[in-house]
DNA sequence: GTCTATAGATTGATAGAC
DNA sequence: GTCTATCAATCTATAGAC
């Protein structure tokens, strides 16, 4: 297989698993089964590595959140009706459970993103922000639509919420080290986005006039 | 002030701002002033470190926490009820935010906290989960009886999204590096209890058969 | 493109004087 | 208890042969 891409699978499982500082770059050539010096030959440095890892998954997932949420938008706009927010939460959780190929490797992902919102000097956390961006702001904008009753402060941080209970979710399915305290309560993809979709939209939801009249 | 109690100061900005392997024992023990080999000579090794450090701020919170669930169940116990939800979700909240003294400080540990739920080779993660785990254990039996109509599954991934939600609020309200995303949102502690109560109260309780007639 | 070899810096830890 | 000095290991990155 190619060598970029061979670098690129077993520097995504390292990351995820010890960190991004802990992650050698000894650890990861041996792993990939390349010579050392092949990473900075094809990426710069360590860091331009972990650009790469976080770009080749993330921005499909966010191309097609994007897509959805933006479909939302126009159908709404159309109809002159406010968005649906199970609808739209739909569109922004589903895309990060896979986005339709989910070859494998996605798990290790996954938890590297659950790491990214807080480790490495905020390398990791910049980056993800970065192409995170515009999606999360066609969200909040939405959500504001949705939620017409509520105030700013009050959309911005249920969002938030949202957004912590997604990490969550994706790191205990995904991440090795939760098998025991999961037992006999795990469940799949598609479980998890609906008791997410139903979480998350009665949470937001609470305190709307509109709640439940529609 | 007391060497150790520099230490475990210094340790604790460190740990929560870099990261535990960024953070070396040099910068440590310069930020605290004190020589290098003192880490060594009081707490053993680095990893000894982190350990006192995450000790020292959990222990106080999750025995808070503990005591108030506990009286909610013996409260529930004696008047043979289903326990309020949103008592329970405030009981297990409010600790976090600061055990009253709330000493400055808190504001890195909570980003520690938010840190080691993924950091650190499951180094931070082991002595987390050690010190939660009685007041997780009797918070999954009380959410389990405050909401009767739910599977054992339900309810421990609704409990997964509230734990996520918290982790994501304290970690936003607390580290730097989001001061631009919050922007207009920023809010105060009580008010975001109230916020987090309301919504995973809501989302919580979803689908529950009961839900409002209480 | 891939390799060896190594530079150059930094790390956690410790021995031993005071 | 606190200090200096240093060891041994590890790290990222690069020079240069092939």
């Amino acid at each position: 297989m190619d060598t970029k891409e061979e670098i690129l699978n077993a520097a995504e499982v390292l990351f995820a698993r010890a960190g991004y500082h802990a992650a050698s770059m000894r650890a990861i050539t041996e792993s990939a089964g390349v010579n050392l010096a092949l990473v900075n030959y094809h990426f710069g440095s360590k860091e331009a590595l972990l650009e790469a890892v976080i770009a080749r998954r993330l921005r499909p997932v966010n191309e097609l959140r994007l897509r959805r949420l933006q479909e939302i938008r126009s159908r709404a706009g159309e109809r002159n009706i406010s968005p649906d927010l199970p609808e739209i939460l739909r569109a922004y959780i589903e895309p990060v459970f896979g986005t339709g190929e989910s070859e494998r490797g996605w798990a290790d992902f996954a938890n590297l993103i659950g790491r990214a919102f807080t480790e490495t000097d905020e390398t990791a956390q910049k980056i993800l922000l970065r192409h995170m961006k515009p999606a999360n702001q066609l969200m909040l904008e939405l959500l504001g639509a949705a939620l017409p009753d509520l105030s700013g402060q009050e959309v911005f941080w249920r969002y938030q919420f949202l957004i912590g209970a997604l990490g969550r979710a994706i790191r205990m399915n995904s991440s090795p080290g939760y098998e025991r305290l999961k037992k006999n309560f795990e469940a799949d993809s598609e479980t998890l986005i609906r008791m997410l979709v139903s979480f998350a939209g009665a949470g937001m939801g609470s305190g709307e006039r509109r709640e439940g009249l529609r």
